[in-house]
DNA sequence: AAGCAAACTGTGAGCGCTAACAACTTTTCA
DNA sequence: TGAAAAGTTGTTAGCGCTCACAGTTTGCTT
């Protein structure tokens, strides 16, 4: 399969060779062609074999437009993306990407900074007629995905970060769990009070995480106390940071890792030390997490996992083998050094 | 064109409508339609207003397999991306992506984590299948592009960070300028004694970035020195910060952020303080820079922007407008607080 | 009012492929 | 040995669209 220095479109382009050309050399129908191609049954091997070489030779490859005109199908997925660079989403997108390419599908994305519904529709729509087989939906916005869903499309969809809904899948790290693991080992150092700076509202993962916090306090008798409501930026944890009142507080759980790194600077920015008196844990396991002051104690998430996972998941949907288990990982705790033992609460 | 609330495929399956049900709705023939669709002259207005209520009627959409089946032209592109998901990279495809979809043109991505020259080459010939009008490369490895540029397709090339090379555009920020504006800064604060850490040597980017401190060093008559090259990532620039010899050295120009903090960590870690032991730019200006300790002076580059300029350029190689000037930025400095005045050398 | 150009509109072919079925071989088994 | 069964191959008809060109109408001259 693999040629080396070819002229793919020599100067007197010798128009790409189509199923009649192969036909003709190797002395068969088309429709031989066709089935050696598409690796049908009911080919004599000896015939099979001479078409394969005038494939070969002719540097045969079938028409994706030809095909998907007639087969309405087009090995093809619609991934919609919405957000901004953020390291989680851009990442899970990436190994798609690479899962997809791996299965030979392809992908095409939709990048969009808002998640406006009449965006996502006009991307759906956009997909279908390019008759994708699956859509994906990779988002940080809650709705993002129900807007897809409420299409109520036949093909498969799968989404990330989404509230369970009919006929759609979802795919995803256990965030309420890794949560609870992180509160836990907050806990487990003696602190009692331990607030959280949530991620944006609109945010499935954000309310899980914030679930796991509060039910884990919860089960241990210890009050609750949002200090945020961030954007998952840096600067929104600075912003938090700078105003919020601590009393009473020694450990902060951020929902994410950049927004622990602006509020650690705030924090320090107000005469405070971290661990020495707060904690702060994060959560995703940023590259920089290991190597910021002091390295960031965290929840981390496996991206690629969750990319090839969701790929996996919207494939096996595609062929209809339908409602098998769902994958969810555990994001795993970090422990490095923002977290520490409690002191007495200021 | 946003509808609102349809039944995109409804049980009964209406079968999407074609361009002759709408002929026969309209009362014309199929090619009136078509040159309506098409926005070809010659059709009486009452005509093309009758043909567009049956379309907007019948929620007629062309089948693009049929277009590009007849037309071998499909509105879409190809982009291919490789690396990591480090944070420039990943959000140029990001506003590649955006902009395209701005411009109504679809986009297949095909990443890949390496940059082995097969998958490349596999990568675009899955393109070319699929009639791809143009391909963009984003990639961190030098030699990407050139696989592309060496296989002479007849289609448009874009690229991100490459050398120029005959039949390829390149788009990018001015690394070089950047760079020197950099050094410059660190030369006007007093420091003479400014190593350089490295990005990877198949990196065009570093490799200008480098070039750039270098000129500037020696239009000011000092020395060069590198202390590492690393990958881009924080751990390769902790590696070398924790090995490097900082003799003569105030000041260390690390090419790019994530490198720079995990080079202050390691430096802090060896009783270093930054800036006032060790001045440290960066090069990108990631949205941490400004809240590690101590906050990131760096240099600024607009992926958006860098994303958009290769659309833009890229669809007017399409549209053969060929040779236009290519857009470039300047990386804007920023200072912050890890650069600051030079003490005597230790 | 005839005549001609310009403006419109329609017809037929065919892009490259697969689906459905017809036709021809070979094998199997009574 | 012959007929049914199984295996193999070919034929035809589209998929939904655009292109090239033919045909029809309209507007403008003289």
């Amino acid at each position: 399969m693999s040629l080396d220095k070819v002229d793919y479109v020599t100067e007197e382009a010798p128009r790409q060779a189509t199923i009649f050309d192969v036909a003709r050399l190797a002395g068969v129908s088309h429709q031989t062609v066709s089935r050696v191609v598409n690796d049908l049954p009911n080919v004599r091997p000896s015939t099979r074999v001479r078409v394969e070489e005038a494939i070969k030779k002719l540097r045969y490859v079938p028409s994706p437009a030809a095909r998907a005109l007639v087969t309405r199908r087009s090995r093809t997925i619609g991934l919609i993306a919405t957000g901004g660079p953020e390291y989680g989403p851009s990442s899970t997108v990436l190994y798609f990407n690479a899962a997809a390419r791996d299965a030979r599908w392809s992908v095409f994305t939709a990048n969009m900074t808002d998640s406006d519904p009449s965006s996502i529709r006009g991307a759906v729509e956009a997909f279908l007629r390019q008759n994708v087989e699956g859509i994906a939906v990779i988002s940080g916005h809650e709705g993002s995905a129900d807007v897809v869903a409420g299409m109520e499309l036949t093909i498969p969809l799968v989404a990330l970060e989404a509230t369970p809904h009919a006929g759609l899948a979802t795919v995803g790290a256990d965030q309420y769990n890794g949560a609870r693991n992180a509160v836990r080992h907050l806990i487990e150092l003696g602190h009692r009070g331990i607030a959280h700076l949530a991620g944006p509202a609109d945010s499935v993962d954000a309310r899980e995480r914030e679930r796991g916090w509060r039910d884990e306090l919860g089960a241990n008798d210890l009050a609750a106390r949002v200090i945020g409501i961030g954007d998952w930026s840096p600067s929104s944890g600075h912003r938090f940071g700078e105003a919020c009142d601590l009393s009473g507080l020694t450990a902060i759980f951020a929902a994410n890792d950049q927004m622990s790194i602006g509020l650690i600077h705030a924090l320090n920015a107000r005469g405070l030390a971290v661990p020495a008196d707060m904690s702060i844990i994060g959560f995703d396991d940023i590259p920089e997490a290991a190597y910021v002051s002091p390295p960031l104690t965290t929840v981390r998430q496996d991206f690629e996992t969750i990319g090839r996972d969701m790929l996996s998941t919207l494939l096996s949907r595609i062929n209809g083998e339908s409602a098998t288990e769902l994958p969810q990982s555990l994001p795993t705790l970090i422990e490095r050094a923002s977290t520490g033992l409690a002191r007495r609460a200021s």
